[in-house]
RNA sequence: GGUCUCGUAGCUCAGCUGGAUAGAGCAGCAGCCUUCUAAGCUGCGGGUCGCAGGUUCGAGUCCUGCCGGGAUCACCA
């Protein structure tokens, strides 16, 4: 897969070694090979020089914490700017006074400083044309620019989706779906192996529930007879039986039961348990209908994740792992940090960690779900020897996670705390949550056929490419629908609640997916447009150059990716990533408005500008690739 | 009730470890297509950053309290 950092402008005629200032070229003494801070670089430099000044003009080091460095604002001259009021402690002048002094000898002493100008307590600097000149030369052809070639180190492993076999997914999954998918890519990117699991729970009393109800329903009926997924026929059969199961208990009401008896005692519930432990026992002709109708299920799930663009390196089974765990609790009772209590049943105590006592085993010997995560965290680290083990799981399991983790801790595990629990919020609808029982809830399938419609509506209406087969078509309608989707829920901060709006999901205009995406095709079209005319993408004569406003911004822009990357890995935030290339878009259309491009006479501007466009367009390719988004050549 | 979490424009969201006059999109209004894709661009209006204290040169951001939403505290998974 990696094909390594090639840096392909070695075939076009950039002419690096021109004195276009008195600027020294920092990129330049540097391996092309992707150093993960090779692009941090005018950061460092900035704040390593700053620190010696300090110490000369002040005789006094200083922490780094305190050199601040920011992007300067918008409506300021300059290009990056230090905050000076934590320096004046050891200045002892005022701000002014203390920003004109480093200022002076910041432009004396780094050649990619050009200048600077002081407001208030803030040191604005300009940096050379030069500098952003050079990082466009090294890169604005780079395939993958922005990444780090993986460390050849313990990989991480990424659980996520890991759905209930008895229902389809639906719009929660989704972002689950979304999230661990994208932050995979994005650790990938980052340098990182990365392994991504699904755990499907397969077994229990939910999926006796739907076969139950097939069995006795059914009349045999199957995917193929009712050309309906799989997933959707159990789910239907689960639906079936929560309702002659609610009937049940009605009557049992009726006939003078409590509700509680009643639920307890229908009939129905009495069966699905009786299933449940027949299935425990290997009951043959159980164990046949349950493979049958899982299997059923998977072929549903397999169109959805495929659809979706997800995939898995492995996949556990419940089935497989429900009854590990049992020897951590032992071994945990042996070491004295759980204990029984009078009825059997084993338990950890959290009160010192500020927490409550945890059942770990039933007092009639059973698993509960804590008992076999245990197991399967355990299996997971003798599987892959991980150096984190992460779980994209909704944050109403916060505390399961806490007390996951802790419990392990308890029985000497160390690796324990490289668990970390990616915790995302709940979607919620305009009119509140989702709720199976109401019939609220919005399944994955149907919201994709319904964006890929609105795709298809659109475009029709905007009266594009009638040259298009109808393959092509329905291509660009997945590609536009799919961005919609994906990028609708990952511009949100995972950690937050999120309202799921479907009329502005499907929007297509302004901070959406397909905004970004109509860039990317802006971008090739002027490409392909240059292409056919000769024109010579990126190739520019450097001395004397100087850059508009707004390419300059366009650069700066660029030039905060590869930082944008580590930041979305550290944070576990595509939400990052998908703001960053929003903003990027965003600037690009700006440039294409305020300026010429291939219609620009002078034939260096032309090409740097379309170098420039190149470069956008592969970097919004790439940070839409890492939000699981593809991007379209026309649209 | 305990613990955790959230509260920024009418709506949906940004706001990096505290830094300059709090930003986008949608919705509303007004402009821009004989010129590189108008799924675009420009402009206007819209805010007591839930409330009250505190910490400091500086608080949407940190601390405390209160108000309001949500999650969780199962021999469910």
């Amino acid at each position: 897969m990696w094909v390594g950092c090639v840096h392909l402008f070695e075939s076009c005629v950039f002419t690096a070694s021109n004195p276009i200032t008195k600027y020294k070229g920092v990129l330049e003494q540097i391996s092309y090979f992707c150093p993960p801070n090779r692009y941090t670089m005018i950061e460092q430099l900035l704040t390593n020089t700053l620190l010696s000044i300090l110490q000369n003009l002040y005789g006094q080091d200083i922490p780094r914490k305190l050199v601040q460095l920011q992007k300067t604002r918008p409506e300021f001259e300059g290009d990056l700017t230090i905050v000076v009021f934590p320096l004046l402690r050891i200045s002892r002048k005022s701000p002014e006074q203390t920003a004109e002094e480093l200022g002076k000898k910041l432009v004396e002493q780094l050649g990619e400083v050009d200048a600077f100008n002081v407001i208030k307590g803030f040191l604005n600097l300009v940096i050379a044309d030069g500098y952003w000149l050079d990082f466009f030369k090294a890169s604005w052809n780079e395939q993958f620019f922005g990444f780090v070639e993986p460390a050849q180190s313990a990989p991480m492993v990424v659980e996520f989706s890991s759905p209930n076999t008895n229902k389809p997914l639906h719009l929660g999954h989704v972002r689950n779906n979304l999230l661990g998918e994208s932050v995979s890519e994005i650790r990938k990117a980052a340098g990182r192996k990365v392994i991504k699991v699904n755990l499907v729970n397969d077994r229990g009393i939910h999926i006796c529930k739907s076969m139950l109800a097939w069995q006795k329903w059914g009349k045999g009926q199957t995917p193929e007879t009712e050309k309906v997924k799989g997933d959707k026929l159990v789910g239907d059969y689960y639906v079936k039986f929560d309702r002659e199961y609610k009937k049940e208990i009605e009557l049992l009401i009726a006939e003078g039961k409590t509700k509680d008896e009643a639920a307890q005692q229908a009939p129905l519930l009495l069966e699905a348990k009786q299933m449940l432990k027949l299935w425990e026992e290997g009951d043959e002709g159980v164990r046949q209908l349950w493979a049958k109708m899982n299997g059923w299920v998977y072929e549903g799930f397999d169109v959805t994740y495929k659809r979706m663009g997800i995939g898995f390196d492995k996949t556990y089974y419940e089935s497989d792992t429900y009854l590990l765990g049992k020897t951590i609790v032992e071994e945990g009772l042996e070491k004295g940090v759980f204990f029984r209590k009078e009825d059997g049943s084993v338990w950890c105590d959290l009160s010192e960690d500020g927490l409550d006592e945890k059942l770990l085993l039933r007092a009639d010997g059973t698993s509960v779900y804590m008992t076999q995560d245990l197991g399967t965290a355990q299996l997971r680290y003798d599987d892959f020897h991980p150096s984190d083990l992460i779980y994209v799981v909704g944050n109403e399991q916060n505390y399961h996670f806490e007390v996951l983790k802790l419990v392990l801790k308890k029985t000497g595990r160390a690796w324990a705390e490289n668990i970390h629990h990616l915790s995302y919020g709940m979607v919620e609808l305009p009119d509140g949550k989702m709720k199976s029982r109401e019939g609220t809830v919005v399944d994955a399938d149907d919201l994709m056929d319904e964006m890929f419609a609105t795709a298809k509506r659109t475009t029709e209406e905007l009266g594009k490419f009638d040259d298009f087969t109808p393959e092509e078509s329905a291509h660009l309608y997945h590609i536009l629908s799919q961005g919609a989707l994906k990028y609708f829920i990952l511009k949100v901060d995972p950690k937050k609640n999120m309202t799921f709006n479907p009329e502005e999901s499907i929007d297509f205009n302004g901070h959406t997916g397909p905004f970004v995406q109509y860039t990317h095709a802006r971008i090739k079209s002027i490409l392909r447009k240059a292409a056919d005319a000769g024109g010579q993408t990126g190739d520019v004569d450097m001395a004397g150059f100087q850059p508009e406003a707004k390419e300059k911004s366009l650069l700066r822009l660029l030039h905060e990716y590869p930082q944008a990357i580590q930041q979305a890995a550290e944070t576990m935030s595509p939400a990052l990533l998908a703001n960053f290339v929003y903003v990027l878009a965003k600037e690009y259309n700006q440039f294409y408005h305020e300026l010429p491009i291939i219609k620009e006479p002078d034939s260096c501007k032309r090409n740097f500008r379309l170098g420039l466009s190149a470069f956008v367009g592969n970097t919004i390719r790439s940070a839409m690739g890492l939000l699981g988004i593809d991007v379209p050549e026309r649209m």
